[in-house]
DNA sequence: TAGATTGTTAATCGATTAACAATC
DNA sequence: TAGATTGTTAATCGATTAACAATC
């Protein structure tokens, strides 16, 4: 039950946590307020040793020969994750990419509010998304001046990317969630979390054809 | 420079194939024709031993004493991802985020040609996206009958993504690439690569709470 | 209490890094 | 040839799994 110190965990279990706050999501969903590290490891599919490990990270949140209370457990999880707090956010690029993540107001029931829009299109200016204005890029720079931003939506093209970066304030961003198919430039004190699609799709063609290889052998 | 065999390869490895590529472009495209392992090293991120072990794993590309040429690396590491091919693509799921990605064209060029469109919405009906019809997702159990689809793009919303991948016929089916928020039960005949945006915002909430722990100590 | 299941230590496995002989 | 850099083996590091005492 006691919190044990959050520094030096290793990413491979930072990255399963939101895996096992959406499934205990789903199971309080269907009303399934216990489950044990086995069951569980059937659900997700990690083994039980390694369910029991992760969250042995942050602290005993388990009973000797009962097992996890879901509803605790899932609320552990998401503070840990930080979901508890909410998060103002800003996405630059609002092509198609950019806009249907704006449009994704999922997100916003966790806690991540968008504020601006920022596009070099001169047609989308005066218009809105969920009432949120799009702004000029050249507003930019004024607008993380006077704004702190917890993150950066990064959706423009590549060749734009690096510099859209370097015209934001760093004092006032916390992160940047880039889905430009580029490797940003950032000073260390900002997170930098990529989705390079491109690398998700080719790792996939290279799977169709190892499997195909199998096939024939 | 002989092949290798290609199986057994670790996941770990295979998702820094597409990086090695993109890199490998850019070079190309500055008029790089050689580089050291070294060299690579400081641009990529990755250990020079790490670059010559990935790259070892398929054949010995480079020459000793000179380094890596960058326009065959490049051609090499494109055949490995299956980059020499064409992949039919289809996208269950036609809002926000399936038609951001029906219009984005530049897997087009690596050979990822998209051939139909399915969505619930009747208001979709008749229109297209780069001449591509959005048909009703009740033609699709007799259009997987018909054609042959390399991959399938879920981007419905979790609720439906499990009962549609189920409406596929799997043997006219080679991966899945899918977008919705859940994990989906296929046969392991079926590659699935996930993208889930909502586990990649987390991690970087996560991050951000790390980042203010540590500069608090 | 007896049974179940955690929390945690130890063992194993796999991935990364270091070192260096081979060779261009 | 001398210098550079690979390909590859060995060493290290880290992550996963197994085992079991602690305990509810």
């Amino acid at each position: 039950m006691n919190n044990k110190s959050i520094a030096n965990i290793s990413m491979a279990v930072i990255r399963r946590l939101p895996k096992y706050h959406r499934y205990l999501k789903e199971l309080l969903e269907k009303e399934v307020y216990r489950i044990s590290s086995k069951e569980l490891s059937k659900l997700i599919g990690f083994t039980a040793s390694q369910i029991r490990q992760d969250l042995n990270c942050f602290g005993g949140f388990g009973q000797q020969g009962y097992g996890y209370n879901v509803e605790e457990l899932y609320n552990e999880i998401g503070k840990i994750l930080g979901l508890d707090k909410t998060y103002k956010l800003i996405i630059i690029g609002a092509g198609n990419l950019g806009q249907a993540i704006a449009n994704y107001t999922n997100y916003e029931r966790s806690g991540f509010e968008l504020i601006a829009l920022f596009d070099i299109n001169p047609k989308l200016q005066g218009l809105k998304i969920r009432d949120i204005p799009f702004r000029d890029i050249d507003e930019l720079e004024q607008f993380t001046n006077e704004n702190y931003i917890d993150i950066v939506v990064i959706s423009t093209p590549k060749e734009v990317a690096q510099s859209v970066v370097d015209k934001l304030n760093i004092k006032n961003v916390g992160g940047i969630w880039n889905f430009a198919p580029t490797d940003l430039k950032v000073s260390d004190e900002i997170v930098v979390e990529n989705v390079h699609l491109n690398e998700s799709l080719f790792t996939l063609s290279y799977l169709l054809n190892e499997r195909e290889l199998e096939s024939k052998k």
